[in-house]
RNA sequence: GGGGGUGUAGCUCAGUUGGUUAGAGCGCUGGCCUGUCACGCCAGAGGCCGCGGGUUCGAGUCCCGUCACUCCCGCCA
């Protein structure tokens, strides 16, 4: 017999029952009798009950053994009597006898409870990862993702694509998030960066003429962490296409995304995306991923508080701030309303107006300064009808929009009206080319400026900066978003003139990015992708509300891996190697 | 960098208006129990109430500072 185990822990049924089996795992649970224990054994695969009594010789063995010791079991295979059967294990028919008995690893007291459901405080789970993972939840996410992406795999490579790896140590890239830096050893004072993203090299494999790229790429961005945002690195299934336009790669992505999600969970999915323009997203839903499980929209309503008797309001507009009204389904009492002003507060918003309607009038402050009939009318422009509320955002056109965005959602989920159990996806189009530094007041590519603008070399030419669209675009499910991709600008002359009205000069372009420029010198062909975020599909189809639960072995918040203790110290001859001397930190006071 | 929340036994948590010896479940140690499957019963050990200062006759509780974890803003082409 193998020396730890005939079967795994899910494998044995009525079918063995009289076989002499050998089992390993962890204990799981026990229940002492006294004269009688059972054991459940647990491993990677299931549970199967264990029992022993007293009158064999290594019942004490057994009955000293802790929790989690990992212990190999010999012994007959039982059938249950009808009585003991349990109908929700799947070898819940039979159990072991334990003949013999050995403690391959004892284990300690735990520093967190594997066999229970809840989850212990974050800093001990991160620190004890390896324990954490062997409970249920922890196990099966990471099982998920594994499958997720076993899936993700076949449906690219059926669709043509071709897997391809691409370089982790690369350049330092001047535009985006900050850089991990790596010190060059062979040469002093330079530096590689880990890759943002492929972005560069995916186009180059464009260029270099393999036509259909794909990778679960890893990717490194030193910026900090959110709940849906792992600090450091994450995971995207990168891809790029030549000769496409926009809509063949939403039809290439679509199916691809619709289809794992449909695999793996029983959330209900629309048939289409539906395409939302930039603009409209952020005047109906406040942002640029909008959840469209909430089941109402943003008004603008600047048009009627102009010269209206609100002077608050009216002197705003005057200076150029507009007004956004949000519907509040069932929000029509003063307590709720009380309590959305403090959240806008708490939000660091000035406060949030209201009109309450009920038995046919419009009541509160708002409602009397504009008068009877503009309240009529923000209630027909917002869709609302007695009992509800109407929340007002007055703010510049950006700071307006985010903070209604935030109240819609709000609203949603303090209302229950979010459908639990729907993805609904999005795809967000015609991002603007470029946007204003609202700090330097420069202009700046307002995405990614390898995108091509709509309308080309004449819109460059020829338009307002801020009004040229690009054939940028994200996919947004449930509020979160996806993923980000575009049609890439492969013509050097569009290039340079792109960077020019950003503030750079062709110098910078070929200093920054000699690899783009220089092949797109010798026949690119047209070319663009995306790249769909792995751990946020994960985390989505887990319905996880955090990413670290799909991630195995995450660090935590300040980007430190509790468990194998980095970023840590390193000594001062490894560093004498790499031409890099320690300099004491100095914290001014305005730090 | 800024704001919010949390911090009490190995783990998950309770702890009233500031008032005697800080509790429960799980785990741990010991005892009882031969059909449990979150087994049951009895007993015990285990506490710098995150840390430091302050107010007070008296602080787990109030105040100030600080640290840790977490969520959000900034940031994330």
């Amino acid at each position: 017999m193998h020396a730890y185990r005939s079967h795994t822990c899910v494998e044995l049924s009525e079918a063995n029952v009289g076989e002499e089996v050998r089992l390993s795992g962890w204990i799981n649970r026990k229940r002492d009798h006294g004269q009688l224990v059972f054991v459940d054994l647990r491993d990677h695969y299931g549970l199967t009950q264990c029992v022993i009594d007293s009158s064999d010789a290594c019942f004490e063995m057994v009955e000293s053994a802790r929790l989690e010791s990992v212990v190999t079991v010999t012994g007959e295979v039982l059938k249950r009597s009808d009585e003991t059967i349990n109908t929700s294990l799947p070898t819940g028919h039979i159990e072991v006898r334990i003949e013999k008995f050995s403690v391959q690893s004892a284990a300690d007291t735990l520093p967190l409870q594997v066999n229970s459901d809840e989850n212990s405080g974050e800093e001990t789970r991160l620190r004890y990862r390896f324990l954490d993972l062997r409970r249920t939840r922890p196990h099966d996410n990471i099982m998920l993702r594994a499958q997720i992406i076993q899936s993700i795999r076949g449906r690219m490579v059926a669709l043509g694509f071709t897997e391809f790896q691409t370089p982790i140590l690369t350049a330092s890239s001047p535009e985006g998030a900050r850089d991990f830096l790596v010190p060059a050893r062979l040469h002093p004072g330079k530096f590689y960066a880990l890759p943002q993203a492929p972005q560069q090299f995916k186009q180059l494999i464009m260029v270099s003429g393999f036509d259909r790229y794909f990778q679960i790429a890893p990717c490194f961005r030193d910026e900090d962490s959110r709940a849906d945002r792992s600090p450091g690195e994450f995971y995207q299934l990168d891809l790029e296409m030549s000769f496409v336009e926009q809509q063949d790669v939403f039809d290439a992505v679509e199916p691809v995304i619709r289809g794992v999600f449909e695999e793996f969970s029983d959330k209900s999915i629309d048939s289409e995306f539906v395409h939302i323009p930039y603009a409209e997203s952020m005047l109906k839903y406040g942002n640029d991923k909008p959840d469209l499980r909430v089941p109402f929209e943003i008004t603008d309503v600047t048009e009627i508080f102009r010269d209206s008797g609100f002077s608050i309001f009216a002197k705003n507009v005057e200076k150029g701030a507009v007004v956004r009204a949000v519907p509040g389904p069932k929000c029509g009492s003063r307590a709720i309303a009380d309590r959305m002003n403090s959240w806008a507060q708490s939000e660091g918003a000035p406060g949030m107006g209201y009109i309450i309607y009920g038995d046919g009038e419009a009541r509160g402050p708002v409602a009397k300064a504009v008068g009877a009939e503009k309240a009529e009318e923000i209630r027909v422009a917002a869709g609302v009808g007695d009992g509800d509320a109407v929340f007002f955002a007055c703010a510049p056109a950006n700071e307006a929009a985010s903070l209604a965005g935030r109240a819609r959602v709000k609203i949603g989920e303090d209302q229950g009206l979010i459908d639990q159990d729907s993805f609904k996806f999005a795809w967000v189009v015609d991002f603007p080319m470029f946007e204003l530094d609202e700090v330097t007041g420069k202009i700046d590519f307002s995405h990614n400026p390898f995108s091509m603008p709509q309308g080309g070399m004449e819109a460059l030419e020829n338009m307002d900066p801020l009004e040229i669209k690009a054939w940028q675009y994200d996919l947004v499910c449930n509020g979160i978003e996806l993923s980000s991709g575009a049609i890439r600008n492969h013509l050097p002359e569009v290039m340079y003139k792109a960077f020019e009205i950003a503030g750079y000069e062709n110098s910078v372009v070929d200093e920054k990015f000699p690899a783009m420029i220089n092949a797109f010198r010798f026949g690119a062909p047209p070319h663009g992708g995306i790249a769909p975020g792995i751990d946020r599909i994960v985390m989505l189809i887990a319905n996880e509300p955090n990413i670290r639960e799909v991630i195995l072995f995450p660090m935590n918040g300040k980007a430190e891996d509790l468990m194998m203790a980095a970023p840590s110290a390193v000594d001062d001859v490894a560093l004498a190697d790499l031409y890099i001397r320690r300099v004491p930190v100095i914290k001014s006071k305005s730090d």
